[in-house]
DNA sequence: ACCCGCATGTAAGCCGTTACATGATTTC
DNA sequence: GAAATCATGTAACGGCTTACATGCGGGT
């Protein structure tokens, strides 16, 4: 279960509310890393607050509560990333597409793949807007690494996807149809 | 759901048994595209028969079944592959853990980039292996695109720790401890 | 006043994991 | 004939999605 993690790991960065911790994995966490509802978001708090690796710092209108780490919430965080992880498990829908386009035929897969390439352009766009500063300070920000690794993975699928166009193209003269 | 997809994309390459595509999904699909057990496999696959999108095409020993797929199995697929996905939501505990690398300490934090390095050089030599024959035709199977979207996602991984290793060095250098 | 966005919550049902379970066939 | 691997299955439980639900506060 790495969603209790995910949420340790943004409070350990600065304290925040449930509402805006569903913001950030709507903005970016859930393009390349986790993905999550407020549905579950909230209940997690909860539970977290209850174990003592949270706690509310804080509270606003509306009910709003922001929560902070407390050690035990800390430590928890640290406990899991310094320990090995196991064997990965990927789930990424679009990677998944594009692995079964030897399924379509050619002008089919063409058409996917340059979608596919057009978004790798348009996420990669926002990421470089939203990385900036590059200075050795402010790449340490939560965020950062986060933004250069989007970066990367984006503009590596603009690149893959122009190769199968290319392999696509190469393999139609060869045996057309 | 995704998984029926996977199951009919997979089936769309070549009949199989759910031993086979249980062994797939270990081998390769589940370090970048998607994961998934036998236990969920073999349901999903009597499910699929039951609704006529996939076939029992031969049997064998200790009840070995492999499936085909239907033509209608074929035009769901493709009804899948065509129609636009939303917004990506995506699961990556790896990715997850070096997003939340700057709640270490920078030693820890550098062990972790090596090791996610390391990973990356690991499987990426073991993907340059599968790929092998990269001619036109075999360019076109199932896998060879896959093959190649791994192994420039492995080398985009390890090229990215460094990177980050670099960031952190830096960053040391200017505000140590 | 009204509307929109903020802010949190819950319940039903599906998807996925872990664990347990069984038997057949091949290999040594 | 023992052990390893092939091959499939199911049940309980927990995670996640979808949908429904409520009320406050700020802006116009």
């Amino acid at each position: 279960m790495s969603l209790r993690h995910a949420l340790l790991g943004l409070l350990a960065e600065q304290p925040a509310s449930g509402y805006e911790l569903t913001q950030v994995f709507e903005a970016s966490l859930q393009r390349f890393a986790w993905h999550a509802r407020h549905s579950q978001i909230y209940p997690e708090l909860n539970k977290l607050a209850d174990e003592g690796l949270v706690t509310v710092v804080g509270s606003g209108a509306r009910n709003r509560r922001t929560y902070g780490l407390t050690d035990d919430g800390r430590a928890e965080l640290h406990r899991w990333l310094v320990t090995p992880p196991g064997p990965p498990h990927v789930r990424n829908e679009s990677v998944l597409r594009m692995f079964l386009l030897t399924a379509l035929p050619p002008d089919d897969a063409r058409a996917l793949l340059e979608r596919f390439a057009e978004e790798g352009a348009r996420v990669e766009a926002t990421l470089a807007e939203i990385r900036g500063d590059d200075s050795p300070e402010a790449v340490l920000e939560f965020g950062q690494f986060a933004a250069e690794f989007g970066l990367r993975y984006f503009r590596m699928q603009q690149e893959w996807a122009q190769w199968a166009i290319d392999a696509l193209e190469k393999a139609g003269h060869t045996r057309p149809g």
